[in-house]
RNA sequence: UGGGCUGUCGCCAAGCGGUAAGGCAACGGACUUUGACUCCGUCAUCCCGUGGGUUCGAAUCCCGCCAGCCCAACCA
């Protein structure tokens, strides 16, 4: 028991990060938060498909909720229709319940406000805080000036009055795109480009894919944000470390804008992945270029290639929950999530038998037409999972790499001479084997001790190495994809580095003649395995199906033979 | 060169003035009908980017320096 509260305590501990920090100030402090339950909200933008970065923001935005009794938002940040489709938004949420949280009623579009947030923008205007530029896309970036000049704009003191009929007008459509702007009245000298009067309003014709064709002027980001998340009463409202020059004009916003509350911009480091790319444009590269099949190739870091590399909701929380939340940049190995990953289905998934590289083994001394049965559990770790029934024959399927004719330091599977354990049936010594022209390995012999049936010498010789096999004449043939790393470099895109030039050849090796046992004939996705000795393996949730099983390898045990 | 942020073991990461948690990886060893799992042990001993300062005492406070990241989209 008082194991159990220190175990407890630490796990608390551990689990701790500034953003509790600042929130557990902001309640001590009363003020705004008085009464108040902590709401934060996950604003994706629907033009693309969630990865394992947005997971990590995921779990923070919605646990971070969850550790304080409160609520946390699910709401499409759909502020520019030029990169959204609502082909997205079920993708989004799919992704997110699959992770295993839930939003309840609370699903929003930014597009819903589109109308406060243009009462909003002329709010501003009437206060002088806004004003309609003129200035085309390039004029701007020549009048911003740079680090050491400030911003200019020839538009700036137009009259209140002035600016207000334009940007009536620029609402009804009376200019083309690009022509006008309404932009804030902050600071041209500011060091941070942000306050540099930013733009918060552009003329842009498209058909949203929400509200159609009934706007033709957009809200920026830096406008949009803080009134969608204070009309939604959002209380903390986190985000990545790359929108902290951003927090100045978020809270200028806040101040300046009659809203219902005041929420509080917190931001952290996004999460890097060693061996693989995270952002959108490259991930859609790899797709548009065909070097992956899809959005959800089981390579690709997106909740949707995970889900289908076998990845589980379990494995990828307690890997968000452990890197940690900071504000330094930081790339995890990959290896960590794989690490999850074991931990997970270790605990959970079937033991079966499958050989990916078959050679047969004949086992000389074995009765022709002969057939036996075994009982073997389904996993060890957990008795209630039961047993189940496999066949034993004179001919078997084992991996060729289980056997060599010369055998090499601390090898102790099969060569001549030598004795194994074919696990749960018997003790069998190898008496040589066949290869063709090609020194290609064609057949593997041994004969067995009919003494040890189950596997232990009646003299109680100790047998080293147990192997794993299939009963040539009871099983099915599979398809196994062995998946690698889809780089050959740890950091395929830092610096001047073009990551497609670290593509790894060997990301994909595809077995065609595996062999399983037959009582997976008719398994489905999602289902995953420990293949035993090799790793573990999901059901293929597309191309599966009964006669043309296909596996995907999730991640290979850890292999402590040191070759 | 202006503004903002970061720098603690190979990789994450605690630490908030009292003398460096934890996880991953790695390396020993025990156990093992999965060379897995599990278990035990080792892994920052003049040290917390670096140089000074304050203090009885600093990774923690102050000053300087160095390195990295973000910002000059009518993207989010």
């Amino acid at each position: 028991m008082a194991d159990e509260i220190k175990k407890e305590n630490e796990e608390k501990i551990s689990n701790a990060n500034f953003i509790h920090d600042f929130i557990d100030e902001d309640i001590a402090e009363g003020g705004q938060y008085e009464g108040k339950t902590v709401h934060t909200r996950f604003p994706p933008e629907p033009n693309g498909y969630l990865h394992i970065g947005h997971a990590k923001a995921i779990c923070i935005d919605f646990g971070t909720a969850e550790k304080y009794g409160g609520m946390c938002n699910l709401r499409m940040d759909d502020t520019n229709p030029t990169k959204e489709d609502e082909e997205y938004v079920d993708a989004i949420k799919e992704d997110i319940q699959w992770l295993g949280f839930t939003w309840d009623d609370r699903f929003y579009f930014a597009s819903q406000y589109f109308d406060k947030m243009y009462e909003c923008a002329e709010e501003l205007i009437k206060k002088g805080l806004a004003y309609v530029c003129e200035l085309t896309p390039e004029q701007m970036r020549e009048y911003r000036g740079d680090l050491s000049t400030p911003a200019k704009s020839p538009f700036r003191d137009r009259q209140t009055e002035e600016s207000l009929d334009l940007f009536r007008r620029m609402k009804a459509g009376e200019f083309e795109d690009g022509k006008m702007t309404l932009r804030a009245k902050i600071d041209l000298t500011s060091g941070n480009f942000n306050m540099r009067d930013p733009v918060l309003y552009r003329i842009n014709r498209i058909t949203h894919h929400r509200t159609g064709d009934t706007w033709c002027i957009y809200p920026m980001y830096d406008f949009a944000h803080p009134i969608e998340d204070a009309i939604e009463g959002i209380t903390h409202s986190l985000c990545t470390l790359e929108f902290e020059a951003h927090r100045p004009l978020y809270d200028w916003v806040i101040d300046n804008v009659t809203l219902p509350s005041k929420p509080r911009q917190i931001e952290f480091a996004r999460l890097g992945i060693n061996n693989t790319v995270m952002s959108k444009r490259k991930l859609r590269q790899l797709v548009e270029d065909g070097i992956v099949e899809g959005w959800d190739d089981p390579r690709m870091p997106t909740l949707c290639g995970l889900r289908r590399r076998g990845y589980t909701p379990k494995s990828i929380r307690n890997f968000c929950e452990r890197i940690g939340v900071s504000k330094s940049n930081s790339t995890v190995d990959y290896g960590f999530l794989e690490h999850c990953l074991r931990e997970d289905l270790n605990e959970t998934a079937e033991r079966t038998m499958a050989v990916i590289n078959p050679v047969k083994l004949i086992i000389t001394n074995y009765p022709e037409g002969k057939s036996e049965e075994f009982e073997i559990e389904n996993n060890p770790n957990r008795p209630e999972d039961g047993t189940r029934k496999i066949t034993f024959s004179r001919e078997c399927y084992i991996e060729k790499e289980d056997y060599m004719d010369e055998p090499i330091k601390k090898y102790f599977r099969l060569y001549p001479g030598n004795e194994v354990r074919l696990k749960t049936t018997y003790i069998i010594k190898c008496t040589g084997a066949k290869r063709d022209e090609n020194g290609e390995l064609v057949e593997v012999y041994a004969e067995y001790d009919p003494e040890s049936r189950g596997g232990n010498a009646p003299d109680g010789r100790k047998i080293k190495g147990t192997i794993h096999w299939v009963d040539a004449n009871n099983c099915e043939n599979a398809e196994v994809r062995l998946y690698d790393n889809l780089f050959t470099d740890p950091e395929p895109d830092v610096g001047d580095k073009n990551f497609l030039d670290y593509i790894n050849p060997k990301s994909l090796v595809v077995k065609k003649d595996c062999k399983v046992e037959k009582s997976m004939v008719s398994v489905k996705a999602p289902k995953s395995f420990q293949f035993m000795r090799l790793g573990y393996f999901c059901v293929d949730n597309k191309d599966s199906k009964e006669g043309n099983l296909v596996f995907n390898r999730s991640v290979s045990l850890k292999d402590g033979f040191k070759k």
